[in-house]
DNA sequence: TCGCTCCGTGGGACCGCTCCCACGCGGCAT
DNA sequence: ATGCCGCGTGGGAGCGGTCCCACGGAGCGA
């Protein structure tokens, strides 16, 4: 009564999905040459090659990830994790930027991507271990402060684990970053090239290796130009729009005659925009303004920020690529990568 | 030669993790005793128990997932998929704030979260066997346009999914989404309490469900305080700012007697801030204006807007919830969820 | 013709876990 | 004392791949 069933692949999860042993059956073949055919082998014939790829084909065959991983001691899936408390401060398209960079650079490998958002540093004890047995092949991280003890765990661990960004200038681990201290150089040489004299910062939080590369660059920028570093024109900030209104009142404060503000972040340059209005200061013309991030905030502050743009996208698919170096052969990923930062032009400076 | 070896992990991933066996081996039972205490099965004896857990406190042993993935046929894991030309169009906090929510839910759960960003929409074809063969659990999906095939594939494959939003009022699979009609209805009420009379909308793209639903409220809003509905009111956008900016022109052209606008997202209400700007209408004083999502954008703009706010985080959490729940019972996670969305009152409006 | 390679091949053993069956043993009713 | 029940328990049989060893046959030189 029923009619012929046709070979079609099964409709539900529920029917179990072929196996191998199913397509080396109906190949007619042994499971070996079905397993160097998926694997792509040389050494075999083309004969029995084209019979996989048909049976393949009309089972709709894809090899289990789980025992392939179990046999093979691999996972093809790495981790990126996240710490959730700094996630909050990035600038907003830090996250999404790297993460498109870095899926991309995976998918391309076949690589699974897992995403691990710690809730706090405590948890990162467990993670270690976890992460270890679970066998990722391998780790991303992003936004490491100097004092999380996770990369130095992973790396007794051998976990092949790559760094978004570096602890310090000493960075045994692989890590990628921007040219922090180049863009900031290239913001406060606009500014000179403005004409402003008086030219303030708002750094990051210092035990940031970005914040200090930030700072930096705005040392250098100066001093090329053979104009004195003042240290009143530097104010602590920490990334947050409060912050930015801190450090910028502060400035005003010290320096009524500033002319300029280099700011380590969008985010507090819009802090800073806020007091400047209310000091009645206009911008430009008065306090000439240069962001960090050309995040979407620098677009959308009045007037719109000139800012510094770091190449997101292109950092993840580096931090992709380094991890699958190391994963496939030990020893070779690890190294710093810096992407070059450009100089965004818009109206605040 | 050699100091004893104290009985401590391996520090290296190389040095083979300790298995379940040597678990058994250690605690003097079998491997089913110890695989019973490792699930909490209640049918062991305090005795075994304590040596068990004893046991794998010693070794650090930590069970292999794969491996037991391929026992149990499942993976406790789930992937959030996430097409990335939307991405883009995303408010910014919209995807952390999801992802955040759902990284929270599962990880409750011991689940682990795969991100899969996809380039276009041709990849969804391919995307739906693998989904079902890589044998993740279940699926989230975020921004689901009513185009999309992938949802009805992995329905067909029978694999749990939730979606993030809705594609139409009948939604059959199980889906999370925040009260974008009632969040239009208080941004629209909120310009009609301010004694506002000809309120014009800019849409977002009406083959999203979204988008409908806030002009919906828009209606609504206007019906219920006895306003007549004006076409020309109308003007449609697709949520980018330059989309806004075109919307807002028109309007302007339309209707030069307008002196409020609710804009569907703050990202096109942005645009509109430029458009009015330039075109000589102070705000709020001239025209007010709401938007939607209280993006960071919102918080930037000048005048800060009067936005929409919806619970991210929470949503990101309720469609873990569903999920883990449809994956345990089937039928029963396959709910919509809706919820509340919040006025933000700022300068805008 | 008879080795000897060498290539392609089949299939056993294993990866580390869960599932489940069968077994021993103490306690209880008969 | 005998049977029966039921609890804990050990361990075999998978799950679906990969790895590698051994084997048959074709091709070649002697």
């Amino acid at each position: 009564m029923s009619p012929a069933e046709p070979p079609q692949p099964p409709r539900t999860a529920e029917a179990r999905r072929p196996t191998l042993n199913a397509v080396a059956a109906r190949a007619g073949v042994g499971r070996g040459t079905v397993s160097r055919v998926i694997n792509g082998s040389p050494k075999v014939s083309d004969r029995s090659r084209a019979a996989v790829e048909r049976a393949i084909a009309e089972l709709g065959y894809v090899p289990n990830r789980a025992a392939r991983s179990l046999a093979t001691r691999r996972t093809d899936a790495v981790a990126l994790v996240v710490p959730d408390a700094e996630n909050r401060l990035f600038s907003e398209p830090y996250f999404s930027g790297i993460i498109r960079g870095v899926s991309a650079g995976l998918a391309d490998a076949g690589m699974q991507l897992l995403v691990v958002l710690t809730r706090d540093d405590k948890e990162h004890g467990r993670l270690a271990a976890y992460l270890a047995a679970q066998r990722v092949d391998g780790v991303l991280m992003m936004a490491v402060h100097g004092d999380d003890t996770l990369p130095d765990r992973l790396d007794e661990l051998a976990v092949p684990t790559v760094l978004a960004g570096r602890r310090g200038d000493r960075e045994r681990l692989g890590h990628v970053r921007a040219d922090n201290r180049g863009g900031a150089r290239l913001a406060v040489r606009h500014l000179l090239a403005g004409g402003r004299r008086f030219i303030g910062t708002i750094t990051g939080p210092l035990d940031m290796e970005v914040a200090r590369a930030r700072l930096d660059g705005y040392h250098e920028a100066l001093r090329e130009a053979g104009a004195p570093v003042e240290e009143d024109l530097i104010a602590g900030g920490d990334f947050t729009e409060e912050g930015g209104r801190a450090a910028m009142r502060e400035l005003l404060r010290r320096r009524p005659d500033l002319d300029a503000v280099f700011a380590a972040s969008d985010v507090m340059a819009s802090g800073a925009v806020q007091e400047l209005r209310a000091a009645g200061r206009r911008i430009p013309r008065d306090v000439a303004l240069v962001g960090f991030d050309d995040s979407i905030v620098a677009r959308h502050v009045d007037p719109p920020l000139t800012s510094v743009r770091q190449p997101l996208e292109e950092m993840g698919r580096a931090m992709a690529g380094l991890l699958l170096e190391e994963i496939a052969h030990r020893g070779t990923g690890r190294r710093g990568v810096v992407l070059p930062t450009e100089l965004v032009v818009r109206e605040s400076a």
